[in-house]
RNA sequence: GGCGCCGUACCCAAGUGGCUAAGGGAGCAGUCUGCAAAACUGCGAUGCGGCGGUUCGAACCCGCCCGGCGCCUCCA
């Protein structure tokens, strides 16, 4: 039974569809304005991740994940810059697909842009306003708190905790200082939409509320985003969106914590920022490796917890896939004596499928799905000494593939063993070059002139390439 | 001021009332090897920030304290 820590109750609950086997979930994606950090990384792959194992579990997914892509940090960078705040938008769009992309993060089924729903906006809108939860002020619409008493039940807080803690300067002009814009009047230059009330734009919350209506109904199974979001933005959203319909609005909120660096937030004025494009150019692995040891790095740790980032955490993710790789490598060769042991494997890989999907099943614990991962490496790695045949070789094999394609991982066919240019550049040597370098070393072996074969390998090793000799006289290597 | 989170070995990190406190990385020792590498085997917290309490029994529940963090403003 699945049970997922749901921020409305506070606690883990059973999961229960509204739809019996379908799922349909929202996730708040990004504003389009900026290149996108390590906290959106890990917030798009959370919900990847929750995503693929909804569908491993047997259910249908519907997954939505919109962009805001009309908004005042849009508007501002583009003036700064001095271009159109399309351009904008579009830069950073591209700029998220490719670093999605390079995490191996799949697109969401359908990605809605605010800016194709402004009618489904303004109908909303005018909807609130019809019930009285909305009042006019000059172009501005406004979403009147007072008139939903069920506010704060999201974040947990009250009116007055709010009121007292108010660190901005309230706009005199509302009726209660926690009022918020549903529709914003343009001013000259700005992006503007017709409007009843004129010339305008939506309001940040108003859109997910519009647009996850439209794609999943009035009722859905789950909505997500990062924790900052839970206020105010999904309080707002629940505020309209109940409010609008009478009816329950998402069912199960979800919320996964940050990324810090040395215990601390992100943030721009601390100068502890990493985008995702940084990390990839600074990184001296080929890129899928990075994008994978990223991957594996950020699904160590719980979605909930906090998640300090560092080159360590990062490397030392890398060597614990190599491990992976290294076995999957080993797999992939014929056996040469049919092993007695291949009625065990099945055993173990069922004993891991189960303790997985336990994991999973509580609240989406992919730190201990991960151990099991490792367990079944180690097991098989010890089944394999005593001996596997070609096709329990490849039964290991697709089992680490099928689990590990819930998380995005071991779906590499080339570990470090490509021949991309990319690698040339690391090593300074072709495959080519490096094959005639083993040659002459095992041919120095031969003659036991190990003082020769010792400098071929210290010769590659400098250039970051490993040699293994193996019993059979063969000598397999690596970048 | 209000709300909330975290503190488990050298590092990362599960476990949240009851078998000997998962797993990985690093380290040390050994097997294998010409030597390595990889793999395998063994070692490693009598203790889970501290102090009390509840309980037959607590890292897990309760209280207080210490340390760190987040939200209350745009933010994944």
């Amino acid at each position: 039974m699945l049970t997922i820590h749901n921020t409305l109750t506070g606690q883990k609950d059973p999961f229960e569809p509204l739809v019996p086997g379908t799922v349909r979930m929202y996730v708040c994606g990004v504003t389009v304005y900026d290149e996108c950090h390590i906290g959106h990384a890990r917030s798009a792959l959370v919900f990847d991740v929750i995503r693929n194992y909804f569908g491993y579990i047997g259910y249908a997914v519907t997954f939505v994940k919109n962009f805001t892509d009309v908004d005042d940090k849009i508007i501002n960078r583009a003036s700064q810059e001095g271009r159109s705040w399309l351009a904008v938008v579009d830069q950073y769009l591209r700029a998220y697909e490719r670093d999605m992309g390079r995490l191996g993060i799949r697109p969401a089924d359908i990605e809605p842009k605010a800016t194709e729903h402004i009618p489904d906006i303004i109908k909303l809108i005018e909807r609130l306003l019809t019930k009285g939860h909305a009042y006019r002020l000059n172009g501005d619409v406004y979403y009147q708190v007072a008139t939903y008493p069920a506010y704060g039940r999201l974040s947990k807080r009250k009116a007055e905790d709010l009121l007292a803690g108010a660190r901005v300067e309230v706009d005199e002009r509302k009726r209660n200082p926690m009022d918020f814009a549903l529709w914003k009047s343009s001013k000259p230059g700005e992006p503007a939409w017709d409007s009843p009330w004129g010339p305008g734009r939506p309001g940040w919350h108003i859109e997910c509320s519009a647009m996850s209506m439209h794609h999943l109904g009035e009722t859905f199974d789950i909505h997500g985003g990062g924790m900052d979001l839970i206020f105010p933005h999904h309080e707002n959203e629940i505020a309209q969106s109940c409010a609008a319909t009478d009816k329950e609005f998402a069912r199960y909120w979800v919320h996964n914590g940050f990324v810090q660096i040395n215990q601390e937030k992100m943030s721009k004025s601390l100068g502890n920022f990493f985008t995702i494009r940084e990390i990839f150019e600074k990184s001296e692995w080929p890129e899928e490796i990075t994008g994978e040891a990223l991957r594996y790095f950020l699904l160590t740790t719980h979605y909930r917890s906090p998640l300090d980032f560092s080159d360590q955490g990062l490397r030392e993710a890398k060597y614990a896939l190599d491990g992976f790789y290294g076995l999957f490598n080993r797999l992939k060769e014929t056996a040469k004596t049919e092993g007695p042991v291949n009625e065990k494997l099945t055993t173990v890989i069922e004993r891991t499928r189960f303790a997985f999907g336990q994991a999973m099943d509580d609240d989406f614990n992919t730190p201990a799905a991960v151990a099991e991962l490792q367990g079944l490496r180690s097991e098989v790695n010890k089944l394999l000494e005593a001996g596997l045949s070609t096709k329990a070789r490849e039964q290991a094999r697709q089992s680490f593939r099928k689990l590990g394609s819930v998380m995005g991982l071991f779906q590499l066919e080339k570990w470090r063993f490509n021949v991309e240019l990319s690698d040339i550049g690391v090593s300074g040597l072709t495959d080519v070059e490096i094959e005639s370098k083993v040659k002459e070393r095992n041919e120095a072996r031969q003659r036991k002139n190990f003082a020769r074969a010792d400098a071929i390998r210290t010769e590659l090793a400098e250039k970051g390439i490993t040699i293994e000799d193996r019993p059979d006289g063969t000598t397999r290597w690596k970048r």
